[in-house]
DNA sequence: CCTCTGATTGTTGGA
DNA sequence: TCCAACAATCAGAGG
């Protein structure tokens, strides 16, 4: 199963201070993308929008990716810092 | 020890 | 307020 298959939507959080995690290079590539994609396909439904995302995505290089995932990285850290405080209430 | 699934992140736009 | 596809990412649990 691949992580695209499942993903009903967003589920309820089990833990009572649950961290929200780190976001995805995708997040962060969508933030730029979305507002280039809308501005090349006006009009266009999230349907179409959210695909071509996607495809541009993965079109682009890892070389491309790296500011995208150099926040995912950034982000990440904040994650940490955020489950450390997170552990810290529950493991008090 | 290693593997896997589940849950989560954010975007738009309408109902 | 909620959901849809899109991709990534992580943490916990199990064998």
């Amino acid at each position: 199963m691949s992580t695209t298959e499942k993903r009903k939507t967003t589920r309820k959080k089990k833990d009572p201070d649950a961290p929200k995690r780190s976001l995805s290079a995708y997040m962060f590539f969508a933030n730029e993308t979305r507002d280039i994609v809308r501005a090349e396909n006006p009009g266009v439904s999230f349907g179409q929008v959210g695909k071509l995302l996607g495809e541009r995505w993965k079109k682009l290089t890892a070389d491309e990716k790296v500011p995208y995932e150099t926040k995912a990285d950034a982000d990440k850290k904040r994650y940490e810092k955020e489950k450390a405080e997170y552990v810290k209430r529950n493991g008090n």
